[in-house]
DNA sequence: GCGACAG
DNA sequence: ATCTTGTCGC
């Protein structure tokens, strides 16, 4: 898929927080505009010695999760690991490889934080400027807000407050297991994300689009 | 100064 | 994220 690049990457930390700002005035949260019938998940992964980051995506179809298609790339990392910027370091080859994809995905569940952030401008909101498409951030742990913890039963959840500010659920995906930080990416709602993820969700804490992009990604880290 | 901190 | 053995429990 076609994806217009909106800004540079190779900014200083000033810069990088600026630009942030200002971008995360021009995300929306939008019920869905059709039916989910295409789910991508995407993962990344560091070479041994972490001088190169490799990111896969894959596209699944709902409701049986078959694997529709699946693409990768691998570049040289250039930016350090700061809470709060993840983008700069991994947008760039997520961004990559889903370029690669022939097809439109419906929804990107993506590892991070969607607006569940400092200045409201997590990964999956990130990408989903650039992608112009509904995003949802699916957080295996906590970047900013406060919560409680939620029922142990699967389907469970709690608000996750910044303040007065709701930015996201705590959710409990499979029974008695930690559970995951979602939140809106871009072009999508709370609600939505909420239904999304738990549909995705069969056995396992982790969607299946992540799962399987996590297992993937990590073969082809070995062969770095 | 101290503690928190997505992947 | 990454390193890394065994171990507890369904």
């Amino acid at each position: 898929m076609k994806i217009a690049p909106l800004h540079p990457w190779n900014l200083d930390y000033a810069s990088a927080r600026r630009l942030q700002t200002d971008l995360a005035a021009k995300v929306r949260q939008e019920p869905f505009p059709g039916p989910v019938n295409t789910v991508v998940g995407v993962d990344c992964a560091f070479s041994r010695d972490k001088k190169r980051i490799a990111a896969v995506v894959v596209v699944l179809r709902l409701p049986d999760f078959e694997l529709i298609e699946r693409a990768d790339c691998v570049l040289p990392v250039t930016f350090p690991y700061i809470p709060g910027l993840l983008s700069y370091r991994e947008a760039p080859v997520c961004l990559a490889a889903i370029e690669k994809l022939k097809t439109t995905p419906d929804v990107f569940l993506i590892d991070g934080q969607g607006i569940a952030h400092p200045r409201r401008l997590g990964l999956a909101s990130h990408l989903g400027l650039f992608l112009g498409r509904p995003t949802i951030g699916c957080a295996k742990s906590r970047l900013i807000g406060d919560y409680d913890d939620p029922p142990a039963a699967r389907g469970s959840s709690s608000p996750l407050k910044d303040g007065e500010e709701i930015i996201g659920t705590v959710l409990r995906t499979k029974t008695a297991v930690k559970p995951l930080f979602i939140s809106p990416g871009h072009l999508c709602r709370l609600d939505d994300a909420l239904r999304i993820t738990l549909a995705c969700c069969t056995r396992y804490r982790l969607p299946e689009p992540a799962r399987l992009a996590h297992h993937l990604v990590t073969r082809l880290k070995a062969k770095l």
